[in-house]
DNA sequence: TACATTAAAGAACAAAGATCTTTAATTCAA
DNA sequence: TTGAATTAAAGATCTTTGTTCTTTAATGTA
């Protein structure tokens, strides 16, 4: 990967629509090298996928709570089986284990702070595992 | 917007690169409808933006931090210029303005502690009005 | 030097996006 | 209910893009 990869990188994060050929005008090149440069990210995993990013606000989803959970046992199988439950949650928008004083951090989108509550009460707070849930509305 | 438009979403939050036709043969209709829906939502800005995620661990970003940034001061411009000149770090991948004890929430992600290290010292730091920055490893 | 490997360009083709017109269905007001 | 206006979809058409293949130049190696 050379710094042309790497330039290349920067602009499909932000952009994964543009062309071939706009990409290659910045370097001077044809859309040819630009093509076979982002198959080969594509194909070594470099780029893993290409997503849309919607606006919250604009498909009901008005409020994120990022979520610090707390479980009480901390083994391999009860993490990876909290994580397996969670992932599955159309309301999570992202999910990751942490290293500190918390256990596991949740980003969760919802209509409003009543949703927030209903899910922590009937979508969170029912998995056995669960001992904290500390919450920072955005 | 109805059940197609949000079927729609659906398929394109999980690939952006997905043709109209493919789309339009899960609903049994032609490529012009499915144009003319993305295309309305991206007016209205119900569709964001168009981008690509890497693998992070196969680009030297092998660390995620969660970092909790607190300013010394809070007024709309001190927050916005932060937020501008924090959005700008390449290292810097989410950055969100949060309810609670702290002000700005950010998803930072570096090869390892010691440039995480480098990062808050040389470039968060730096910034005037930072007053206190707490981390979440991941 | 001679050979293999790599990167880029250019030609060529299939597929996609994008625009426009027509048709059918739906809504709404007279 | 009728007729006009609006909307959604299809089909034709054109431009652009992605994709493949071949050729050429540059680079590295025995």
């Amino acid at each position: 990967m050379d710094s042309i990869d790497k330039k290349i990188l920067n602009i499909l994060q932000d952009n994964a629509k543009i062309s071939n050929r706009e990409i290659g005008e910045k370097f001077h090149l044809s859309r040819t090298p630009i093509f076979d440069r982002i198959r080969k990210m594509e194909r070594k995993g470099i780029i893993r996928k290409y997503i849309t990013l919607l606006n919250p606000k604009k498909v009901g989803r008005d409020l994120t709570v990022f979520c610090f959970v707390s479980l009480k046992h901390h083994s391999p199988e009860f993490t990876a089986s909290f994580k397996k439950e969670i992932d599955c949650n159309p309301k999570v928008f992202e999910c990751y284990h942490i290293a500190g004083n918390h256990d596991f951090f949740l980003k969760v989108m919802v209509k409003d702070v009543e949703e927030y509550y209903n899910f922590v009460s009937t979508e969170l707070a029912v998995i056995e595992n669960i001992a904290r849930c500390k919450a920072h509305l955005y």
